[in-house]
Formats: C-alpha cells, structure tokens, sequence
DNA sequence: TTGCAAATAAGAATAATTCTTATTGTGATT
DNA sequence: AATCACAATAAGAATTATTCTTATTTGCAA
C-alpha cells in the first residue's frame, strides 16, 4: 500500500508523462486538460463525464459540460484514457439466453455472438469470490473485422 | 446447419415456449408483445428498440416507441430476452491503461477493477481466429455486491 | 358480457451527448 | 516580448435515447 507520499508522487509523474504524450501527439496543453486529466487520475471510482464535471467546478467555476465530454472523446482516441467498455450508447437486445459472448467490430459496430465453454467452466480469481453475489460474466472482445479491415486497407492505397 | 423449414419450427416452439412463460409471470399475451418478441427471436443480428420499432412498424403501423422500449424492459426484468451488456446509460471513464477488467454492482451501479493474468494470456476460441483485427479482450462480470446483499437481507427481514 | 387491472398510444419530458458559433489561449515565429 | 494562426473553449441550442403522463383500449377472469 503506497503511503500519501507516495501516491502524490506517482500522480506527478503519471502527469509529466501525459504532457510528454500530448505534445507526441500535438494535443495543446490547455488548462482545462490539464485539470481534467489531473482529476480522472486521481479518482478510484470510474467517474462519468458529468461526475467529473461537478468535481472541477470547485475550482474552474467555468468550465463548460461539453469540454469535459470533448476532452475526454480526445484523450480516448488517443489512448491517454478509457471508456469503459460498453456497446455504445444504444442498448441492444437479444432473445438468445443460453450463455454466449460478444465481438463488437468498432468500426461498423456490428455485434456477433460466439462461444467460449472453457471460459464459461473457468474460476473467476480468488480475490473476487469475496466481492459478492456473481450473476454472470461475460467476455467483450473489441476490434476490426474482416470487411473494415478490408475498407480500410483500400483507403490506404489511394 | 437448419433447414427454412426446421428454423421456422423451433421459432413456432420458441414462440410456444415464451407464451408459458409469459402466462407463469402473470404478462397478458398483448398482440405488442408477441410480435416483438417474434421480431426479436426472428433477429440474427442485435437490434435496439429503435430498429425493432422500425422493422415491426410495416406490419403495425400504430407500434409506438414507448411500447417497444417498454416491452423490452418488461421481457428483461422477467429474463425472456437479454441486453447486451452495457455498464448503463451514461458512459464511465478511467485513465488506468493497463489490462484489466470490471466487476459492476447492478444495485448500487458501482465498478471496481480486478486483475485476471490467466485469463489475459488465454487464447481465444478457433472460429473468431478468422474474425479480424482483435484490439482487446475484457471480462465484465455483474453481480451484486457484498453490501447490497446485505442490504437486501435487512428488507427481506422486515 | 361485464368489469377491472394491466397494457398501450401519443406526445410531453428528461437525460446524455453533440453541434454551432463567437471568443479565447497555446505555442510557434519572429 | 509582440504577433499570429489555428486549435480549444464557453454558452447555449440541437439531437438522440429513453422515460413519464394521461387518456384510451384490451386481455382475461368471473
């Protein structure tokens, strides 16, 4: 367990790194991100757009929703952070109820289904059996498919 | 790989199948609710509300929306049809960038972060091998957690 | 067949996210 | 240090996905 010390220094130097990456990258390193960033790191939970918003209005009582949800979509797209993994923002339903898997193509976001029985009959890590009632789980596997893959490949030859 | 015709038999059986179920959890058979959920069955792929009411519209032009949606989550709550997994509506962000994956509380909506090295190094099923460019793989476990079991136990206990 | 609770349609309301436009600020160049 | 080009921001309007409200209809039990 780091101790306070600790942790403030890592955050530092996880926030030099990101400069470091937003110059590689030819990312402005404006206040706003800057902060928005600071404040993404430091949190524990998984905070949302609008969370993170409300966090930062103590101290930067202008800055706007929408450049909380701009800098995040931009720091996504290039890797500096996360969305955790859903869909997207539309639900979508399936009348299979046997247990099965998702492979979601990012770029035309069609989703196919598939099997993985050694995963379904594997043991979850020791460390969760203490976190409460499991209900199921179920792998998400994100990537290109075949025919994008394709588009893209023509684009590129242009 | 099924014939036409042996396709259109079990969804006549699914179809039979549903009907019990929805007579054991109490739901009228409402002529909204079958057809949607034929829709649904029918479906190969993972429509959303929206592309159901769309499809289902030519046959019953009077379909509203708000039916769709409220059917389907009617069909969820009663397990007759699924949502693909999604942590909720609104999207939620990390700046952890190593592998990792998510255990989420569908009580409390809360998402904690777990480590699953044998699960990372495993290989995926042969038949997605062909799929395309796999850019990664998560788990998504949902369940309930310790505190709201126990929530739930104090008010069953009432 | 009648009655009543449950379900639906229609449109208003809300929530999450994105767009438009005018203004500001970063960082490269002097 | 002053200037400049363009990227980034703020504010609020617009869009998209979903839920709520209310009046009407319908399934089904008696």
């Amino acid at each position: 367990m780091p101790t306070h010390e600790e942790e403030s220094r890592s955050l530092e130097q996880q926030m030099k790194s990101f400069e470091e990456a937003c110059r590689a990258a030819d990312l402005k390193l404006t206040h706003q991100r800057l902060e928005i960033y600071r404040e993404l790191a430091r949190a524990t939970d998984h905070p949302s757009a609008e969370a993170l918003h409300q966090r930062l209005q103590q101290g930067m009582p202008t800055l706007s929703l929408d450049t909380v949800y701009r800098t995040l979509t931009t720091f996504t797209r290039h890797h500096l952070v996360k969305k955790v993994q859903t869909v997207d923002s539309q639900a979508h339903y399936e009348a299979r109820m046997s247990q099965h898997h998702h492979v979601i193509c990012d770029t035309c976001k069609q989703i196919l289904d598939f099997h993985w029985p050694a995963f379904d009959t594997s043991n979850i890590p020791e460390d969760l059996r203490q976190w409460g009632a499991i209900a199921n789980k179920n792998v998400i596997i994100h990537g290109t498919c075949r025919q994008c893959q394709a588009l893209k490949e023509e684009k590129k030859a242009e």
